[in-house]
RNA sequence: CGGGGCGUAGCGUAGUGGCUAGCGCGUCUGCUUUGGGAGCAGAAGACCGUGGGUUCGAGUCCCUCCGCCCCGACCA
């Protein structure tokens, strides 16, 4: 029984002042965490109690799957990763460190590297597949940028699975496994999530889905289409394509167009100037950038943005990738800032990728390469011609979705769980090979599943709390019930102390306000902020007999006669 | 890493270059009080982030570093 009196809890009065988003403000509020250090925290027992329950729920779906729970150390050392050039690849937000003899070591940021070194050093035959198995670990990576309190830490708890099987039709299985582990998971913890692709098809790459759990604070956009249940992160949105143009077009035409660097001005003059009457979505944007030290040109109509993120996860096989600054524009005098257009790719040496709604055949209005020049009739086809099409211009709310045309919604989540076909990129790098049935070697495929258990635990938070405070779900929260007694009698302390010992002795789970000091408001706000899910309040209406019982989630009042306490609570928790 | 904001007691904060750094919450003692963060009386608690500078005098002005938060870049 969680006791007010002598818990290990102080409950703050106001929000602290570095706390930004409703879970962090609440978790600090209520007790249950400390910060320590930029996205590093303590958790205090309530946050501690929230947690395990938050690993129990994950642990018994695992182990119901099949799955197996190992234990990894999150101090590993560097040679496994340099065999993976991870080392390397993973850059600042390696945390790095050295032991007396000089020795490199590392936090482990995930573990790949060491699951399929420990199946390499256990298993050697095609008999012993399929596997998977999972841990629950504290994790370390030295973002560039923490936030948002819990959800992006420097130091958080993951739940990482790996699957290991002989072939692909294996791995779908297993992956299908795991999916199905999340969702019951998931649907456990009462969270609400949209199960989302990350990756496009176009992409040709492996199967990679995401459980993003939507609220407002959450860092991750996605794509959802109502009717046909189309879902997406946003960087693997596809563009909805109507059919190219096939009309003849005019001949190129040069304009004279000062001062119109930018297209609201040049969609401007073209309307005074020109008479054209068009809008932005007729323009040509080219946007410059430098990939992997190269100069680049990307294509999208001039009522949207580039959106970096897309670019940069569609543009495959580029490391780096930066808009082009002034020094660039300083030294490429050839481009004309404001002025560029695709017509003159091959001669400036640019290669060209466009949205793919620069369909060929389609007829745009761009720069003509010149200051104070643009080009109108300009033909994709005839005019210029592109390296290749990619997903680059923003997503936005009410495009068409790709599959059955309706408009979509935007909308932003965290990013909970993360399941993704690794396939045999560690095992090569590390040659972990089975026998086959015929005796030859072959190497093994696996699959990585992910879930953020701390950053669970913020997701539920952000997705239930009120003005009020904390709501938790009753699977997770600290207790079923928060008993309050109240008055300066020793008639409701005892009562509930009674009541409390019977509700335990049923297995419910119990937090009682037993001090006798603190007002019946401080005791009411305190079970408001921490959350559980009943309130029962012993105070004046004992007098008739009667408890009080409130739902903390909707705010439900009924009075309640001593007797039926028990069953009545033991009724609403089935 | 770029841009912005902020560091004063456990938490939230006030503080024209000028006396002993103030207030609320919390904590401790005593009395009173017990259905919505109670009242009274008292107490403890602050290297004013760090180092340097300007000044007769710095919490306050200048510089350095450190830390925290927000936006962006980044995020298997």
């Amino acid at each position: 029984m969680l006791r007010m009196s002598t818990l290990f809890l102080r409950t703050l009065r106001d929000d602290p002042s570095d706390a930004a988003v409703a879970s962090h403000k609440l978790l600090v509020r209520a007790g249950y965490i400390r910060p320590i250090a930029a996205g590093i925290f303590s958790w205090l027992p309530l946050g501690v109690n929230v947690l395990r329950k938050v690993e129990r729920v994950i642990r018994e779906e695992m182990d119901k799957a099949g799955f197996q729970e190992v234990h990894f150390p999150a101090l590993l050392p560097k040679d496994p990763y340099e065999k993976t050039n991870r080392w390397e690849d993973y850059g600042p937000a390696l945390f790095r460190l050295q032991d007396r003899k000089g020795s490199d070591y590392l936090l482990g940021p995930t573990h790949e590297e060491m699951f399929t070194l420990m199946v390499k050093g256990e298993y050697s035959s095609y008999k012993d597949l399929p596997l998977s198995i999972y841990q629950i670990q504290t994790k370390y990576r030295d973002e560039a940028r923490p936030r948002s309190g819990i959800i992006r830490g420097r130091e958080f708890v993951m739940k990482d699975s790996y699957s290991f099987d002989l072939d692909d039709a294996g791995l779908e299985v297993s992956y299908g496994k795991h999916r199905d582990a999340y969702i019951s998971t998931f649907d456990r913890l009462g969270l609400k999530y949209n199960i989302v692709s990350a990756m496009s098809g176009a992409m040709g790459g492996s199967k990679s889905e995401e459980f993003l759990a939507p609220c407002s604070t959450g860092e991750d956009t996605y794509v959802l289409c109502k009717k046909c249940g189309y879902a997406v992160n946003v960087e693997a949105m596809s563009t909805k394509v109507s059919a190219g143009e096939t009309t003849e077009h005019p001949p190129i035409e040069v304009l004279d167009t000062p001062n119109t660097p930018t297209i609201e001005s040049l969609v401007e003059v073209m309307n005074k100037k020109y008479s054209a009457n068009i809008d932005a979505s007729k323009t040509l944007k080219n946007v410059l950038l430098i990939a992997d030290g190269n100069p680049i040109s990307v294509l999208v109509p001039g009522d949207r943005e580039v959106d970096l993120k897309r670019l940069e996860a569609n543009l495959i096989g580029v490391k780096e990738l930066r808009l082009f600054d002034d020094e660039d524009f300083a030294k490429r005098k050839d481009f004309v800032k404001g002025y560029v257009g695709p017509q003159d790719a091959k001669r400036l040496g640019v290669k060209l990728y466009a949205d793919p709604r620069i369909t060929i055949g389609s007829s745009w209005i761009t720069g003509a390469n010149v200051r104070d020049k643009h080009a109108r009739n300009v033909v994709h086809g005839r005019d210029f011609q592109v390296d290749g099409f990619v997903e680059a211009a923003e997503v936005r709310e009410g495009d068409a979705c790709p599959k059955c045309d309706t408009p979509v919604i935007i909308d932003r989540a965290i990013e909970i769980g993360h399941i993704f076909q690794l396939g045999r990129k560690y095992a090569e790098a590390l040659e972990l090979t089975v026998l086959d049935s015929e005796g030859k070697s072959r190497v093994v495929t696996m699959g990585s599943y992910g879930i953020g258990v701390t950053r669970a635990v913020a997701a539920i938070a952000e997705q239930t709390y009120d003005e009020i405070g904390l709501v938790w779900p009753a699977e997770i929260a600290p207790a079923k019930v928060h008993i309050v007694a109240t008055g300066k009698d020793d008639l409701p302390f005892t009562t509930a102390e009674k009541v409390a010992l019977e509700l335990e002795g049923k297995g419910i789970e119990v937090m009682l306000d037993d001090r006798r000091e603190a007002s019946p408001g401080v005791k009411f706000k305190d079970a408001e902020l921490i959350g559980n899910p009943i309130i029962l309040i012993f105070g004046k209406s004992l007098a008739d007999g009667k408890v009080e019982l409130r739902i903390r989630k909707s705010g439900e009042k009924s009075e309640v006669a001593l007797a039926e306490v028990v069953s009545k609570v033991a009724a609403l928790l089935n």
